[in-house]
RNA sequence: GACCCCAUCGUCCAGCCAGGUCAGGACACCAGCCUUUCAAGCUGGGAACACGGGUUCAAAUCCCGUUGGGGUCGCCA
């Protein structure tokens, strides 16, 4: 199988914001086919259709590509496998479980949602740690395409085996293996006719010509899954290679509430793409020279996969910002620097959006620089104790900025229209008065409590920047513990619907 | 909790696979030098093989156990 040409993919899925993570991945996919001449294919994994969105999915693109990252094959370049967006490969997949039902590999479960929690508590009070339904597992054909056809609701699930072991292999780990009755039927195509990640993904990766699944270590556990799956197709299976997951300071696996996770805030906060991109490609691996600062050329000369270490590597935002200064100071020249600066946010089109605001409080050209530096910075220092609201504590404040990161989350439209409606509505569903709720908020965002206007200064900052002021100023105020998130996640969950 | 993965300075890595130099580099930290200040730069410093058993003349390195951390246990990916 080595012999096989080198493809490789990256396969984010679009419900969120463009993820360091993704980029991780990306970045050793990238690399790997580069040192190989083979050839990196990027896929949208949009089977989840409730969640994911062609906004978030246009970000990732723009994402990966503002970090030099470039796709042979992918939904916007096409290439000899199109489409490379799940969603519209629905029909291969149906195809494909059609002929696992007929192979007797899956099977149709008409087991309902509510019965389904109830049957599973009971498989593992017998100490049964998968999950199957015997009854579709048992049911005839004949029977399961006649409810089918009647219009009865059904998944369609793998038949995995009772017993025995799963023997799998990783190219970091070497053989892992575990109990088959510890995996359970995997639901391969769901209720509403798209199918999950597991059969997705294999079927893709077969046609796709895939010979190296390299992703994160998150998907081990699914690996038995995927391999019985490629053997009930009859498929050879790539070669597997399961990467560290980024971490948290505390170790835990890299999340936004406690790391800036999105691309567009490195970008924002003014990160430089090949300075993010070597961040990144130390961690796991490094340069036999030893050598910290590479390019990423460098880094496919002297890539080998089998060299990437294991542990989960914390992602160190100070490490990052002293590599981040290093390009700074050693690759520009005053000319070249202004260049850098003019694309990151000081030119034309930034400056004349943010004018307008503060040409109303200037009386000289020289208050320009104080009334609108704050534009233009990552962390904007404020005073802890002009943080509050009337007649709230400093937890509730907390729990009330909290509250507006998770509907500022949700916002796609960040435009000052959008942002006045969405907060007139956080405000009278809070029953706290706009005025009172945007003070903190100024305070949080330009530092002082009197500013150019809120919605049209937050949708000048972007998303990314406004809502790591905001988690800044929650940290100031003392920080939300875990207990009270989960509380505070139910809250809003009632009066907002579900969050992202 | 069950299963799986992992384990070198506070953090990121090298050394491990092919046992044998004071365990090396970087970030951060501290000190000194340079300097109109601050950075940067330079020099120096403190700082780790998780623990316990083996195997061996010899273990960070190989084996087992313990502990610790992480992941998974969804009609999310």
């Amino acid at each position: 199988m080595s012999d096989r040409p080198v493809r490789v993919r990256v396969a984010p899925s679009p419900t969120g914001d463009p993820h360091v993570g993704t980029a991780y991945q990306a970045l050793f996919n990238y690399t790997f086919a580069r040192s190989r001449a083979g050839k990196l294919i990027l896929r949208i994994e949009d089977t989840d259709r409730a969640r994911s969105t062609p906004e978030s999915e246009a970000a990732i693109l723009e994402s990966l590509s503002w970090l030099g990252i470039e796709w042979d094959e992918g939904p916007d370049v096409g290439g000899p496998h199109a489409p490379y967006r799940q969603s519209e490969r629905v029909v291969i997949y149906r195809q494909h479980a059609r002929q696992l039902l007929d192979a007797g590999s899956a099977y149709r479960s008409f087991i309902s949602k509510q019965a389904l929690d109830q049957l599973r508590a009971d498989q593992r009070e017998q100490g049964w740690q998968g999950f199957f339904d015997a009854e579709g597992r048992e049911m005839s054909r004949e029977q399961s395409d006649r409810r089918a056809d009647s219009g009865e609701p059904f998944v369609i699930r793998l038949k995995t085996p009772l017993d025995g072991d799963c023997v799998m292999k990783d190219l970091l780990r070497g053989e892992v293996s575990k109990e088959w009755a510890q995996i359970d039927d995997q639901i391969l195509i769901k209720s509403d006719g798209y199918p999950t990640y597991h059969l997705a993904n294999v079927v893709d990766d077969h046609l796709m010509g895939i010979s190296h699944v390299i992703r994160g270590e998150e998907w081990i556990s699914s690996l038995p899954k995927h391999l019985l799956l490629y053997e009930a197709f009859g498929w050879q299976p790539p070669v597997f290679c399961h990467l560290p997951l980024l971490r948290n300071p505390d170790k835990s696996k890299l999340s936004k509430r406690k790391n800036p996770v999105s691309i567009g805030y490195y970008q924002r906060a003014g990160y430089l793409p090949q300075a993010l991109l070597n961040f990144l490609g130390l961690l796991g691996w490094s340069m036999p020279s030893g050598e910290e600062k590479f390019t990423i050329d460098e880094m496919i000369a002297e890539f080998r996969l089998e060299d990437v270490s294991l542990g989960g590597p914390v992602f160190d935002l100070r490490k990052l910002r002293w590599l981040n200064g290093r390009y700074i100071r050693e690759d520009h020249d005053a000319r070249s620097l202004r260049l850098a600066l003019e694309n990151w946010a000081l030119n034309a089109t930034r400056l004349e959006s943010i004018l307008p605001l503060a040409q109303p409080r200037m009386d000289a050209l020289s208050d320009w620089g104080y009334l609108t530096a704050f534009f233009l910075a990552d962390e904007e220092p404020f005073d802890p104790t002009d943080l509050k609201l009337k007649g709230k504590t400093a937890d509730e404040l907390a729990a009330l900025l909290q509250t507006v990161i998770w509907r500022l989350e949700q916002q796609r439209d960040f435009t000052p229209e959008a942002l006045q409606q969405t907060f007139r509505e956080l405000s009278d569903s809070l029953e706290i008065k706009l005025r009172d709720l945007t003070l903190p908020l100024y305070v949080a965002l330009t530092g002082k409590t009197a500013s150019t206007p809120l919605f049209q200064s937050m949708a000048i900052l972007g998303s990314d920047i406004v809502r790591m002021r905001i988690a800044r100023a929650v940290d100031a105020l003392g920080g939300l513990s875990s207990k009270k998130l989960r509380e505070l996640e139910k809250q809003y969950e009632a009066r907002f619907g579900t969050r992202g």
